[in-house]
Parts: C-alpha cells; sequence; structure tokens
DNA sequence: ATGGCTGCAAAGTATTTGCAACACG
DNA sequence: CGTGTTGCAAATACTTTGCAGCCAT
C-alpha cells in the first residue's frame, strides 16, 4: 500500500505500467502485443523481432511474425520501444527505458553494447567538427571489433 | 604534392588501370565485370547493384543481377570497391579511392564523405575508453544525417 | 583446354501487406 | 457491437547459391 499508483507514464517500468500506456494511448491490449511486451520486458539484451516470435527460445509462448513486427512498430510509434541495425542482420529491438544513447557492434562475433551518452555526445562533437554529419548511433552503432576479437586478431 | 609519372597500383583512377590490377591479382577480366567498373567510374554517387545491372538507366548495357553482386564482391575483396547499408534500403557500392581513414554516410540521402585521420583518432579515443571496441570506420562509416538532410529533418 | 565466370533460376533472409475471422473495450 | 488486431499466406525487397555451359588466358 505503499506503491504509489502514479507511475511514469513516458518511462514505463514494468509490463502493467506498459500495458497502462498502451491504454492511456486508446490502443488494445491484446495477448499478442501483452507477449510481445513481456519478451522485451525479460530480455537483458536487445532481440530480434524473430527471437520473440519464437517466444524467447520457448520461455513464451510463440506468436506470429508478422504481429509481433506489426506491434514492434506500433510500440515504437509510442515510444516504448527502440531498435537499431547491425551490419547485414535482422534489427535489434528493446525497450526505449532500456536502450541507451547508443551502440557498437562486432563485425567479427556479432555481439553489441550500449554507448553512454557522454560518448554518444564525444562523437557527434567530433563528426560536427570534422564534417558537419550527425550521427544516428541510436539507430546505427559504430561497427568495429570487441576487445576479444580484436584482441584475437592482432 | 607533386603528380607521380608512375600509375599507382593500389589505387586505380581509371577503367584502363583498374583492369590492370585485376590482371595482376590473377582475376579475369570479363565483359560483365569490366561493366561494373565502368558503371561505377561513371556513377557520381554510390549506386545500388540494381542500378549496375540495369546499366545506369541505359547508359551502359544492363547485365545480370547476380554476376554484378558475385563481382561486387570480388573487387570489394581486391580493395577497389567498398560498400554500406544505409537504412532499411539496398546496399550502396562505390569505388574505394585513394585511401582514406574512415567515412560518414547519410541515412536520408545515401551520401557519404570520407573522415581524416585526426577524426578517426579522436573517434577510436573515445570508443576505447568508452567500451573498449576498436571501431573499422575505413570499412563501415558511421551512419548520421548529412548537414542538408539534418536541416530538413529538423 | 581448363577452370574462372556467366546467366538463369531458385532459394534464402528480413520485412511488409491483404484479408477474413476474431475479440477487446 | 464495431473496429482495432490477429494469424495465415502471399508478396516484396535484397542478396546468395547451384549448376551447366561459356570464354579469357
Amino acid at each position: 500500500m505503499t506503491v504509489p499508483h502514479q507511475t511514469r507514464a513516458l518511462a514505463p517500468a514494468s509490463v502493467p505500467a506498459a500495458i497502462t500506456t498502451l491504454r492511456v494511448r486508446g490502443l488494445r491490449v491484446s495477448s499478442a502485443r501483452r507477449l510481445v511486451l513481456e519478451a522485451l520486458f525479460a530480455a537483458d539484451t536487445p532481440v530480434t523481432a524473430d527471437a520473440i516470435a519464437d517466444g524467447l527460445n520457448g520461455r513464451f509462448p510463440s506468436s506470429d511474425l508478422a504481429s509481433v513486427y506489426r506491434n514492434l512498430d506500433t510500440l515504437e510509434e509510442i515510444g516504448l520501444v527502440r531498435h537499431f541495425h547491425v551490419a547485414h542482420g535482422a534489427g535489434l529491438y528493446a525497450l526505449a527505458t532500456r536502450s541507451r544513447a547508443g551502440y557498437v557492434a562486432c563485425a567479427s562475433c556479432g555481439a553489441h553494447q550500449s554507448l553512454d551518452a557522454a560518448a554518444v555526445q564525444q562523437v557527434a562533437d567530433v563528426l560536427r567538427a570534422a564534417c558537419g554529419y550527425e550521427p544516428q548511433l541510436v539507430h546505427f552503432p559504430i561497427i568495429g571489433r570487441c576487445p576479444e576479437c580484436d584482441h584475437a586478431h592482432s
């Protein structure tokens, strides 16, 4: 009873809170949609639409891939979800609250890792000074080699 | 900086020079391969494999898309070509002209631009400090928005 | 003449869309 | 009840691969 009923509408920290956000937006709460949210909350790293449709390897009931894509789009539109792309691979989706300011990805092993706002800001400053480009590290990670692969390579 | 009389084998500036590079590498000079090179030299911006197969809208005879992809791969392997992916669209291919430290590309219009060694070094320093990743900006451009598209977007 | 290349077709991966049935509010 | 959503299937977009025959060397 000490838990406040009032939640931060723009940054839901749980599935029920996210569902409240859906309702506030006038969107329906279907089981398929709930499943996408539960998978995203359960995943500790960004996941592919395919992984969500597969129920995160059996941790959830599997669902239709097309609906997963549609729901991810919808959830991204209302700011609950963000996604980014690594090189040639499938898109990776994560809760907006968990997604970071930017990402780096390893060209060798496919691992990806978030960048904090400070690092992103520094990169943006460098690019702005060098050529006027505005990097979009939220959606397009810098590709390189992770420490392990870089060490193995040298 | 004086222009050397001797042509630089690693940075062909014309179709014949590029063909010489092919021969040096022991690769055959087929008409399909020559067409890809001619299209790339004729294009003033990065182009899709499809555009090359279409002969750049009739400027060249059209050719087989699968062979275009195979040849682009081959040419990239020997360092004559580089490509990058922007947003959800098709890959963009261009001649890898003389060596640059790194690249940035625009997610909106597909334009790309080189980064000088100093900027690349600064980005590498930021990433190394932030997460230990070693960026490969020569091969994978940082994706963002060019000044024009960034202005139009805001 | 020999094997690198080609052209065609088909498969593969990632994502979107059409549509009738369904179920949330 | 009405319409936002679903699930299935098919379509789309991009790229790769299998294979028989061709042609550059």
